[in-house]
RNA sequence: GGAGAGAUUUACGAGUGGUUAAAGUAUGCGGAUUGUAAAUCCGUCGCCUCUGGCUUCGAAGGUUCGAAUCCUUCUCUCUCCA
């Protein structure tokens, strides 16, 4: 391929190229560059936005280039303060090898796991001494971390900044530095990171890199960023009916969003649905289309189609799933009692508010007696329009 | 080390001895409507079978008939000075 078109694969979809120049010099070498992409295994579970950055990394692959995946194990127990208004809790050792397991078993399966370089960066920071981490910590100026926008934020409106998040990008560029990277990727929240890499490079003297940064996904809300800490997301081992019904959930205007950034249609085809909603299209089609092929490519394309079957049985028709949790209790179990042990409802309390508001019914029919102690035998209990349980007393 | 300010329920944020389980807003949840979208309206938002009881206002003690509110100690945060 040549270079041209090897830029436009580099280019597609991403925030920013910095610098571009430099880009186009290292393709000219014509040799595999070194990617760097770093991963902070804070909990388990890749969902939708994360698959933003893979998909890209996966393109770069297919272009011959050296993937280093980096799983911060090192960098985790700091906890990343990247966009938050609070220092993050640290990860203890045991969560972060847990949660690092997940994260490789669930990245190849975008990726090419026999062409991905996995690396912990404990394997040198782990070595590091204090004297070593000293000197690092001089090559930069507390007046250069208050640069990053949540740093001075949270400093100007008084919120703690503990010395050791400071630490964070000074260890994520250092990385970069121990792995002579050509290139790094990351979200554009990841911006003042990857830059300090270069920095470090150079002051180290290797050529540095170039960064390469991508679109934040917004989660289910369309406000904030897709993160498990937020519980807006989809996860990529999400069921078919989980991530139909979330797909579904989310607003008119974020699907157009989520087809930029998820979707392997062309954009001339998006336009092209974009012009049938004007049209008179139902934009929920729009969304069927997108949630087909999302399923499709972390499922299969049959469980995609009994994913939109059961939604709109669900739904549409008003039909109770045919999968559902199972609970057995014994009789004389209160309905309170039993709603809340069946997960249907967080505390007896919240049973009692459900009831009171009809949200409650068994097998359709609201739940009027808060002192019911439910019959024996098997029965559909539902609280609000999702949540189904199939409890039996015995 | 010194001086000062502050820590309230999911979040922001009222509340300076007694109708305070704690205003208000946001979020969330439920109902109506609908395309499980948006918008709107209504209800609800500590726990416990619950016309009542129990535990909360950084932590632990204390004063009081009674404390989120007063006192003491401690923890943490911020500002200024060194």
């Amino acid at each position: 391929m040549n270079t041209k078109n090897t830029l436009a694969v580099f280019e597609r979809g991403t925030d920013e190229i910095l610098p571009l120049d430099e880009l186009k010099k290292k393709l000219a070498k014509n040799k595999p560059l070194r990617i760097k992409a770093g991963f902070d295994p804070t909990a388990p579970d890749l969902h939708l936005g994360h698959t933003v950055l893979i998909n890209k990394l996966k393109q770069l692959q297919d272009l011959g280039h050296e993937i280093l995946f980096l799983i911060g194990d090192f960098t985790g127990m700091i906890g990343d303060p990247t966009g938050k208004s609070a220092t993050r809790p640290p990860l203890t050792q045991e969560q972060v090898i847990e949660n690092s397991k997940t994260y490789q078993d669930q990245v190849f399966k975008i990726l090419d796991k026999d062409k991905t370089t996995v690396v912990f960066n404990s394997q040198w920071m782990g070595e590091m001494s204090s004297a070593d981490m000293i000197k690092l910590a001089s090559q930069q100026t507390v007046a250069r971390m208050l640069e990053r926008d949540d740093f001075s934020k949270r400093y100007k409106s008084g919120k703690s900044i503990s010395i050791h998040e400071f630490l964070y990008p000074l260890i994520q560029g250092y990385d970069s530095v121990a792995l002579e990277s050509d290139i790094e990727l990351g979200g554009t929240d990841q911006k003042f990171n990857l830059l300090m890499g270069r920095e470090l490079q150079k002051q180290a003297g290797m050529e540095p890199q170039v960064i390469l940064t991508m679109p934040i996904l917004e989660g289910l809300d369309g406000v904030q960023k897709m993160s498990k800490s937020l519980d807006n997301y989809i996860g990529i081992d999400d069921t078919p009916d989980d991530m139909f019904g979330k797909i579904m959930s989310i607003s008119d205007e974020l699907m157009w969003r989520y087809l930029e950034l998820l979707s392997f249609e062309s954009l001339e085809t998006i336009a092209s649905w974009k012009l049938e909603v004007e049209n008179g299209e139902n934009p929920r089609n729009i969304k069927f289309r997108l949630a087909n092929e999302i399923i499709a490519r972390f499922h299969s394309a049959e469980a995609a189609i009994q994913a939109q079957q059961n939604f709109i049985n669900r739904f549409a028709k008003n039909k109770v799933p045919d999968e559902m949790p199972e609970f057995n209790f014994d009789a004389g179990i209160k309905i309170a009692n039993l709603l809340k042990e069946a997960d249907l409802v967080n505390s007896t309390s919240d049973a009692f508010r459900m009831i009171k508001e009809g949200a409650a019914k068994i097998e359709g029919e609201k739940i009027t007696d808060r002192n019911l102690e439910p019959e024996i035998g098997t029965a559909i209990y539902q609280v609000g329009k999702r949540k189904f349980a199939r409890v039996t007393i015995l």
